[in-house]
Parts: structure tokens; sequence; C-alpha cells
DNA sequence: CAGAATCCACCGGGATACTG
DNA sequence: CAGTATCCCGGTGGATTCTG
């Protein structure tokens, strides 16, 4: 596994959770993860799952996730190019975590008024 | 200083992830939310804990833990200043999270190859 | 379709110094 | 003790263009 450069832990007493929190955090990769959870997805429906997202961005958490081995990358040799994108057991067992996230999230972030 | 600026939600179905993990993203947020989920604590009792934060940015992130309710600030009027932080309901709330965050990160980070 | 390349703005965050 | 105030650098992430 190719040494992942935010692996910068500070290692005070706790640190597994900045250590978890950092292959989780970046914009993007919280909710890439979450749609990951249900099913295999190619590159361009993860687009269209996350609006604002750049394709740049895509591709470069997608590459993250891959290094930290979160995420397992597909190629097939087609000629239309299909890359499919899962999670690995790695990833999988995030779950918990994610879950957690979004059941905090959905008790306590305020949905309606967000819409400001 | 109220103004928090990471409401920066593109809600994609699965937001209310991204939108908990902005509350504590930030490189010290997840460990100082871990060590006062123990307690109260002090402003240098906090930097102990976290031996390779800045005052600078312990303030700052105190601040937008604050800002953002999870954190309560107390502050003493006395000669040597006396400032306590503590957990708000909604910041204890928070608690399954960190615990899910540091058991995946007790489970699978390699603490001991990660010296390499 | 699934990127790679380039350019660039921004701001997170570190170092240091000063203060009520 | 518990902060401010500045300065500054690097990384993160956006916009755009090109390609196999």
């Amino acid at each position: 596994m190719p040494r992942i450069k935010h692996s910068n832990f500070d290692c005070s007493p706790g640190c597994p959770v900045e250590g978890a929190l950092s292959l989780i955090d970046g914009k993007w990769k919280g909710v890439i993860l979450y749609h990951l959870l249900e099913g295999t997805l190619r590159f361009n429906e993860i687009r269209r799952k996350l609006p604002n997202v750049t394709q740049r961005m895509l591709t470069l958490q997608l590459r993250e996730l891959e290094a930290d081995g979160l995420v397992l990358r597909k190629v097939f040799a087609q000629v239309p190019p299909r890359v499919e994108y899962s999670l690995t057991e790695r990833g999988r067992s995030l779950a918990p975590v994610i879950a957690a996230l979004k059941a905090w999230g959905d008790a306590n972030l305020p949905r309606s008024a967000e819409a400001a």
C-alpha cells in the first residue's frame, strides 16, 4: 500500500480518531463512501450522485480512497471505457462510522433551515 | 465571529454525512472532542494533551467548535485568567461518532507498522 | 466514458511575537 | 494563563481544456 501523505499522525492519545478521520475527510470522501456502501458504481454514476463535484476532484478522491485500501477500482478494457468502483473489505468496515455520522447528521442538522 | 463558513453544504443525498463530518474535521477537532468527552478541561490542559497543536490553532478550533454549538466556553473573571471548556449536550451527542471513529482506528490502523 | 494536464485562487495551518 | 496579531507557505480544490 503506497504510503499516503496524510499519515501525518501527531499521535496524542486519541490518535486513532484522527487517523480514521484522515481517511474519510477531504470534502467528498465521506459521501463517496456513503454511496458506495449501497453498491458498486461507475465513475459517472458517482458523478451524478454528487452534482457539485468536478471530474478532477472525483478522480483524486477516488484515487486516495483506493490508495488507502478502502475502494477497489476495476477497469474494463472496452471501447467505451468502463470503470467500476466498489468498497474493499476494509472500506466496508467503515460502515458503522458512516452510519454513525449519518445518524448524527439526520438527528442534529437542521435539514429544513439549511436550505438558506 | 459567528459566521461559520463550512456551511458549504452541497447536499447530495447522503449529505448529513458531509454535514456531520464538516463539524468534526479540521485537523484537531476530532481529538479535542475526544478529550473533552472525558471531562471539562482548561485551555492549557488541552494544549498539554495535544503536544503538537499551536495556541493559535487550538484557539481557532475551539472557537469553531463553540460556534457550532458543540463546546461550551466558560470564562472566569480572575486575575490569572481561567477558561474552561466542556461539551454541550449537542457536543456530547457526538460520542457515538467519536467512539465509532476510535473503534475503527484502533482496529484498522497499523499502530505498530505506522512507525515506518 | 473516464480520465489527464494545466493554471490558479483560496485558506488552512505553522512560526513567531506581543498582551491583558 | 489564555489568548491576539502578523506573516507566510503549501496544499486543497475549482475551472477549463485536451485525450485514448
